[in-house]
DNA sequence: GATGAATGAGACTTCATTCAT
DNA sequence: AATGAATGAAGTCTCATTCAT
């Protein structure tokens, strides 16, 4: 049984820059910009665009895919620190934090965060990611931090909402009103 | 210094009936509905759309304004039943509610909340929605049950980033994890 | 009932240009020319274009259509000499020569005559240009020239096959070769 | 003066794969199927079927005149039993019918049709049948069925313009039609 | 000789906005 | 003041053909 055949080194790297330039134009001007651009920011030909992706939708579809890829890493870092001794309560709201804070200068990862919130996830990244917050939650929860009937779903929930498009003092107040719903203590006032 | 010459009635008319027809094609579909659409639902011409709104964000903008309205009215009437004794943390929670349902169906009153969130609100009906939901905030400060530090920004905040695509049941929940962050209580296990 | 308000006189011009443009591009290069082309020549903007016709499915229709009305006038110009005394098969034969060196340098009459030989006439010009051919056609049976099971159909579907693509001495040929299976004489050797 | 180096096998396996890909590519879809999609039929790469033929016309011309080569059969077969006794006029008619139902079912077999109604003939097949149609004819002349003028060319001309997108009953009304403008007989009436 | 990725002009269509009537 | 036709840039996508591998 043959495998695929390999791909052609340079059709590989064409992918790599149509997927980069994609990233930065969609990340910069948001999903709205013309596949001409993108070609052009890639420095290939429109016609080379349309045969890596042949539909815009899924040249936005692999952009977010990647996010969603960073995302899940970003997670299982966090249960990596947690399994480490690291309180599972304070990683979770720092991952979320951090998940906005990207989401603020990079529009294909808010994208990226709607698709976790309106979809099981079925892919793998998505899986990954889902898998890490769901222990991180677990592992609140047996702290007795993180309330009992949060789920990863929450999580989700709550990133694909949050204020990425208003100035730092907001994102920052966003997340201090959110964290009490997912954890145990009553709610602390802001310095 | 004259004054700006009276309107023609038919001018008044006509205003009314775009602001109405715009209305509803955004209501209905977005604000990417074409001016032409627009045109014809309020039984004008472009040319006439035009000439009392010179932009579609203009047009846009002032439909917003009147959802913003809605919302202020429905800001006061809470307010009211506050005064004559209901409890303030709840018709807060209730508002919040209202407003996540409104926009559910109706695609303006999503821009319009988002509008409130991102600017302080200079406009009239801006002032007194906020007027009013700062009463009640302070209302529930003042029975002990909403946390001191809440703001009217900190409600617009969160309205602006209601989960207006998702499912009912998302809503609820979100409403549910966002609320202890305005309360004083220790969050509850959900039913 | 108010009529359809009277359209525009610019409108109306323009939609003549386009008309006429398209007729020439459409005979000159087929129906394969592209829309900016035909706006150009028209000395229109596509835009305009567009508004006429939706579609260039529409615009390639209406140039057809007109086409037909042009055949439709030369069969009833026919049929007024069959009336006026004229010999129906004569006038027959030469109809049909008319509408093939018709569509030698307007490949749209060639469209038209498809169209004819395709569907069952349901439009105006179509239907004229039917009853006056049905007419030539009793006429001539009526004679005992034209043989009697021979239909407007028959008369549609020998121009819509005509060999409008080849040279003049073969589209003369074409026809003689299939004038004997419309009329009641046995066939005559060519000069 | 080296000959022009014996071609590889595989160059030869690879022309005859394109050729019948080609062939049923454009029997099934028209002439309008992209090249890619008839290389992926054939099994190799577009630049492959490049390289046999140096452009889109070169390939369709190579499977009409596959389609010849095909018609020319059938009219050696039909000339072979007329040698063999059957009626000259008879065969012609039939073959006349069968070239009309395969350009049916088979869009090659039109465009061959059509080149052989356009060009005087100078490649092996186009002889072949035209030298066999021309026997056809001489016999039918010589029975006194067939017209003394009629020549292989007007055989050509007639089945270039068969109405082969029109439903069977046109098609044979067409052939009925025709038929009298070859043969000596008056037109009879139809069933 | 084969492969298949790259090219890029061109196709159709949409829509916010302007302007003659 | 209203009308609605005109504008034209922009958008997504296709496809015959070329050329590096």
């Amino acid at each position: 049984m043959t495998q695929a055949r390999a791909p052609r080194a340079d059709a590989v790297r064409n992918r790599k820059k149509i997927l980069a330039a994609a990233g930065e134009q969609i990340t910069a001007h948001g999903p709205e910009v013309g596949m001409d651009e993108i070609a052009a920011a890639a420095g290939v030909a429109v016609g080379t665009l349309y045969r890596h992706f042949p539909t815009k939708t899924d040249l936005v579809g692999a952009v977010v895919a990647g996010r969603v890829a960073r995302v899940a890493d970003d997670a299982e870092a966090a249960l990596a620190r947690v399994t480490a001794g690291a309180r599972a309560a304070d990683e979770l709201t720092a991952f979320l934090g951090r998940v906005i804070e990207a989401s603020v200068t990079d529009r294909a990862v808010k994208a990226a965060a709607r698709t976790l919130g309106a979809e099981p996830g079925d892919h793998d990244d998505e899986d990954r990611g889902g898998a890490a917050v769901a222990a991180i939650v677990r592992a609140g929860q047996a702290d007795g931090d993180i309330h009992p009937d949060v789920t990863v779903g929450d999580i989700y929930l709550l990133f694909s909402t949050a204020p990425t498009e208003q100035p730092p003092a907001a994102r920052a107040r966003w997340l201090a009103l959110v964290t009490p719903g997912l954890t145990t203590r009553a709610r602390q006032a802001e310095s």
